[in-house]
DNA sequence: TAGATTGTTAATCGATTAACAATC
DNA sequence: TAGATTGTTAATCGATTAACAATC
């Protein structure tokens, strides 16, 4: 579709991941046309919003046929900005942090996790796959000479603040947010949350308004 | 607030838990009262949106001071069903849901991990923190007889939607899915995602389009 | 009392859906 | 060609914000 580069409503944004995902599922079996339709019944959406979504990037789909997955991964994958290597660190060392830090998920979209770090004595110098965890006193350093882009934070909720803190001074360019707490940033570095427990709570939510 | 108990839309759920944890870490700190004003600073919101969304909470602010942080606690809790303890399980016993089944956190708020559960079985009757990995052909007993109304997800997304299947068919009412792919259900069981993979593709695309 | 903050209504803004001409 | 599907415009729907009377 069009050859935009306007701003991608956030809404919008989070569907290209799922069509992403979708896609490359669809690839694996040989898939080599996709219609707006298909996808939206995948995926739970009406077929407008899918095309309208995919208005936002920058590729063409064909009359009758749909859409070329090979090429419509290529563009979503452009557009996301997952066609390249983002270094990251993930801070905390406790369960999530470390599994995080083993998940090779992440390597195989393009984020490469190049550091563990903690502030507890008795963990540094552990462990976590290939990775040891460090003394998060060296984030800073290890940031400016890693070229690390991303941050990650797995803290406990009252330390996520200072994390965050530390992480721009050092330079890190957007941080997602696993902490139970919202962390405050300059308009320059986005923040994106994702939070275990909140989503469970949204889930007893529904659960309990449903019956 | 109002006495309501109408459809709180989605987007306002997500931000009640955020007011939750503000309110939590207020207290703390032994904060007695909370503005609309202040909760809105603290979130990036504004004072507005607060409250209109507390206006969904079964509770009342007082003129000219705010809301009293114990009772909005209280009503925040109950609004989103975290008044009472949930049991769920795990399937995937992977990085990720290891990690989950030893997470502190959730205990605190009500979500108890009463199983973890995986189909390899290299894997079957190893440790993680006091549970045992089970087969998940147990699932469904596992289910029915340990009145587990949720379940969690964070097996690769191959497998999300047998899972899913066999949670159903086994009588979980949510689902909490992980896993990187959208599951089908039927209209009485809510799923919530929550996809690290996901948000680190948003935010490569925020960091992507502000340079 | 005067002033601050709620709760709610109305206005605005943005996102989703419907509709359909263009196209292969 | 006829039919199916895109790309886009317009209509609808819902969520956010502004405004302000009510209140303590």
């Amino acid at each position: 579709m069009a050859i935009v580069r306007t701003h991608i409503p956030r809404s919008a944004v989070k569907r290209l991941t799922s069509y992403l995902t979708q896609v490359q599922r669809m690839m694996e079996k040989e898939t080599e046309w996709v219609s707006s339709q298909e996808l939206a019944v995948k995926l739970g959406l009406t077929s407008s919003t899918v095309r309208q979504d995919l208005s936002h990037v920058d590729f063409s789909g064909t009359s009758k046929k749909g859409y070329r997955t090979q090429l419509l991964e290529q563009a979503l994958i452009r557009t996301l900005g997952a066609d390249r290597t983002w270094n990251a660190v993930v801070v905390g060392a406790g369960n999530l942090g470390r599994a995080l830090a083993r998940h090779s998920e992440f390597m195989r979209h393009g984020f490469r996790i190049c550091g563990v770090f903690d502030s507890d004595p008795a963990k540094i110098g552990k462990k976590v796959g290939s990775l040891s965890i460090r003394d998060w006193r060296e984030l800073p350093k290890a940031i400016r000479e890693g070229q690390i882009e991303l941050g990650i934070i797995a803290v406990p909720s009252q330390a996520a603040q200072s994390v965050a803190d530390l992480m721009i001074a050092s330079g890190v360019r957007g941080i997602l947010n696993l902490a139970l707490a919202h962390v405050i940033t300059p308009e320059r570095v986005p923040v994106v949350d994702s939070r275990i427990v909140s989503s469970l709570l949204e889930l007893s939510h529904a659960v309990k308004s449903r019956s």
